[in-house]
RNA sequence: GGCUCGGUAGCUCAGUCGGUAGAGCAAAGGACUGAAAAUCCUUGUGUCGGCGGUUCGAUUCCGUCCCGAGCCA
């Protein structure tokens, strides 16, 4: 098995700056575990590191793609795979450094998604239906993947619409697409993940909006709203409560204000995932000494 | 100093014609397999400002004190 650095944490809790420290410790290269950081022209808002904060270190999968293209994690998967491989070949460590949960668990473990790319018509007529009666979609699913709607919440619109594009593009249930995936690791990975006192964090987390403002971020998100653009990317934290400004839906104050408040409680999700989804050794993201210990001794 | 209105969950407030109370927001916990910074679920005990009085029983009525806002002096 291949061997994989994995460094996760909430948003703002202080991942980047240490990520380069520990890649020139390991000849480390960085890949991006960052469902927006993709996106070039969102730097400010998504808290992309800076060409000077990488300070030599390579960095993978950001920028990558332009405001108005859509991602997903299947894509992001086999990106990273191949990747790993790439840098492992080059006599370098793999070190995956990002907050999205999924993405990182599609990578780790051995995720076969089922090949089924969306399909915005049928997703669109799904969604049209689930509006006037959500219930009737609901028992859709009921009929022909039981287990999946058995785990599915009825309101959860979105994922039981998926479910159902799943078995209308390749006539097969997502429970039968996920009866053929193994629950193993894919590889041999040292997985840390940063914490800190909650009210330490959502004070980090403040902070650092009001700093992005300062920083230009509503200048960097007039440019896509002023494009008229409303797709994938804008639905970040950061743009969609600026949006919601340019429109005149809220006040600049307000717009901050929900802002930080939707970062808090992304935080507040984020922690959720990792703790149950990952097996991750938690170390205080304060205690850098400790971190670099304990890498050492895994590698 | 006098009068009036307020003091109920972390915040904004509702309510109890006397039987110890409930919404929104916040917060906490959780789910998650091609939008995931997305989407969705669960959770409300708090000296009802303090102290007395009336009452079988007071957060509710009465008295008094404290705090805040306004008006009059």
């Amino acid at each position: 098995m291949e061997k994989l650095v994995v460094l996760i944490g909430p948003t703002a809790v202080g991942k980047t700056k240490l990520s380069i420290e520990l890649a020139k410790k390991l000849n480390a290269e960085i890949i991006s575990g960052d469902s927006m950081q993709i996106y070039r022209e969102m730097d400010i808002g998504t808290a992309k590191i800076t060409k000077k904060e990488m300070d030599g270190v390579p960095h993978h999968l950001m920028d990558i793609k332009n405001y108005d293209e859509s991602f997903s994690v299947a894509e992001f998967q086999q990106l990273v795979r191949n990747l790993i491989t790439e840098i492992h070949r080059r006599g370098k460590m793999p070190m995956i450094v990002g907050g999205t949960g999924l993405y990182i668990q599609s990578v780790l473990y051995e995720y076969e998604f089922a090949n089924a790319p969306n399909d915005e018509v049928y997703r669109e007529h799904l969604e049209q239906l689930a509006k006037q009666d959500g219930a009737k979609v609901y028992q859709m699913l009921e009929q022909i993947d039981l287990e999946s709607a058995k785990r599915i919440h009825p309101n959860n619109a979105r994922r039981v619409i998926r479910a159902l594009e799943i078995y209308h593009c390749t006539n097969k249930t997502m429970t039968e697409w996920q009866e053929l995936q193994t629950k193993k690791l894919c590889y041999d990975v040292v997985l840390i993940g940063l914490t800190m006192d909650r009210e330490k964090l959502y004070e980090r987390i403040n902070k650092r909006v009001d700093l992005m403002i300062e920083q230009g971020l509503l200048d960097e998100v007039k440019k896509l709203y002023d494009r008229n653009f409303f797709g994938q990317s804008i639905h970040a934290i950061g743009y969609k409560e600026m949006y919601d400004y340019f429109s005149g839906k809220r006040s600049l104050e307000e717009a901050v204000e929900q802002l930080k408040q939707n970062s808090r409680n992304y935080a507040k999700r984020q922690l959720t995932w990792f703790r149950n989804q990952l097996p991750v050794h938690w170390i205080d993201a304060e205690s850098t000494e400790e971190i670099f210990r304990y890498i050492e001794g895994k590698m």
